[in-house]
DNA sequence: TTGAAAGCGCTAACAT
DNA sequence: ATGTTAGCGCTTTCAA
């Protein structure tokens, strides 16, 4: 046959078993650290290895029963600073217990989940971590029973009962905003909506609902804007918000990157921002920090959820009978400059409309 | 053996050709579509597969001698938008072909990057893409010698001569805000810096200093401070260059990160952009649209960039011997609203340091 | 301490 | 059209 197009080959094991003139089960043993090979015989494997460029083949070690020493992470959107920084966490965490990291994105579209798991779970990694918003799914359920070793990471606390997982107090992060609103003085706040399909979505518009609910404050569905996350709805929404014939006198926006929108369009209409109106955010992702003001928000401890998730996956890889933790770790709400009481001026509100 | 700890295990291609009572090469056409498989028999292995949960395991497939269908992508930082933006853009660019990504990050650790190229060549992909800050490396020297395929995308311009590169005119793109600077009347120019230890860096530098030479600027090496790609040095080095004695009237940050940081520090003074002080960055992340003033920038094209380099690989797996292309995309100054010519009660110059 | 050999799940000849 | 079989590179018995 000749070395048509195909794969580049490079040395084997047996390459170089035989460069070093021992049996090539002795290489592996020298690969994985052996302590039945004496010590010249090392020597010349190693020297051997070193002369070819040799380097191991992860799936030959991994299909012979080895394991292969890599994690799979399964990300939803890489845009999100939010996810970059707990993929970051995660990688270094996972760095330390010398496991690789291979990450896959499914860029918003669910239906590849499923797909990815099966990629991965089959063959190609020892355990597989999740940052996804979504709530309980099918492939879930079947790497629970195969009993493969994964951990749920998630911003919303809707899960199924078998997955281990991270997460945080996110509603009650909503809640916290609310009240803290409410207790500022507002009366009407208008709240963007995350991106429907997202559970995280749902939990904070819920909180929303219940803290107004708590305070008895009545509830206006025209303050309830939908968004998706991004800034262009927190555009629109907050155009529409403050078009309203009664407009709010804050707005809270599930995340930071709607919140900014709502910053500009806050300015293009001379709004000062708190004077004119509260906003607040949800994420703390850097950026709020450098805004002008700097912008409230909720924090989730992303360092933490990254290295307690790696460890759960790394123990339930190395017994497989630890039992399902769950962890909720709590949020912190960052209040920064840009909340204030509303404007005395204002009259107390008579509802007109419906 | 007790099933014991030990990985899962999965339906294999021999428990589907049992289950549909066919051998089990017949099970594998199914798998790769092949033409000679009678309908029926093909209803009952995909039946089967189903029943079973089968999916085929790629290390498997990819060390038998067919390919993965996996490109490896690595990166050097995720935190980037500009890097995540490429990724997300392969990514997209490889699904329409049906190859799937797996990621190394780096995360600024330059060693890693031959570990993960080791990794990832030796079994685990069909090819790789780069996305890394640095020059010519020795790892792709070897990749090169291997006939392993590979792709370099890079957003400098300095590269051995045998790796396939796709990079744009970034030295153009600096010198560009240095013309555009210039011929708005700036004199005294401000210039942060990038990491030093990245090509782009020392490039940007450059085309600082050439733009200065062609229009008989002088050069002052106060105008220069360093920076490294991130927000706080470049706070810090707005502070040193606002403190000079004679301080520019227009900084030019080596990326837009460092240019937000200029932004805070002007406002924290109380100075006007562009009014008091001009300035540009590079890169053109979405943010630079949302800032106030917009700022100028400089665009590079990411999404043809990702398309260009999953072609460019894509054929270079398909026919081993294309010939070695490099792609030099044209960068795109965007001017917005943070530049103007110099305040007029600026007094010519009179250099009073050496 | 070392070598020989089986086999991980699969593809790709080679048979039939 | 389908079955049989030889590996891919490696780990891991089992012998020696």
């Amino acid at each position: 046959m000749t070395e048509k197009s195909g794969k580049p080959r490079s040395a084997t094991i047996k390459d170089v078993a035989r460069e070093a003139n021992v049996s090539y089960a002795t290489v592996s043993r020298v690969l994985n650290d052996y302590q039945h090979v004496r010590p010249d015989k090392r020597q010349r494997v190693l020297a051997a290895m070193e002369r070819l460029g040799y380097s191991v083949n992860l799936q030959a070690r991994s299909l012979a029963g080895g394991h292969s020493q890599v994690i799979g992470l399964i990300v939803h959107d890489l845009g999100n600073p939010y996810t970059a920084q707990v993929v970051q966490s995660i990688d270094e965490a996972l760095a330390h217990a010398e496991y690789e990291l291979v990450l896959h994105t499914t860029h918003g579209h669910h239906h590849k989940e499923a797909i990815y798991v099966d990629i991965l779970t089959h063959g190609m990694v020892d355990g597989l971590m999740m940052l996804i918003p979504l709530g309980p799914t099918t492939y879930l359920q079947q790497l629970h029973k195969r009993r493969f070793p994964y951990v749920i990471v998630c911003d919303h606390q809707q899960f199924d009962d078998f997955s281990p997982t991270i997460t945080t107090t996110s509603w009650q992060g909503a809640y916290d905003v609310m009240r803290y609103l409410i207790e500022l003085g507002h009366r009407r706040i208008g709240f963007i909506t995350g991106r429907s399909d997202f559970i995280s979505a749902a939990e904070r518009l819920e909180a929303y609902r219940a803290a107004l609910a708590a305070y008895g404050l009545p509830l206006d569905p025209a303050l309830i804007q939908p968004g998706d996350y991004q800034y262009r709805s927190g555009y629109a929404a907050t155009l529409a918000l403050l078009d309203l014939p009664q407009p709010p006198t804050a707005i809270f926006a599930a995340n930071d990157l709607m919140a900014f929108a709502v910053y500009d369009v806050a300015r293009s209409r001379g709004l000062q921002i708190p004077g004119d109106l509260s906003v607040a955010g949800f994420d703390d992702v850097p950026q709020c920090a450098y805004m002008h003001p700097a912008l409230t928000s909720v924090r989730q401890p992303l360092l933490d959820m990254a290295q307690l998730a790696a460890r759960m996956l790394l123990e339930s890889i190395d017994e497989q009978d630890s039992p399902v933790k769950r962890i909720v770790l709590p949020t912190e709400l960052v209040i920064r400059e840009s909340c204030q009481p509303p404007a005395p001026t204002e009259r107390p509100s008579i509802h007109i409309n419906a």
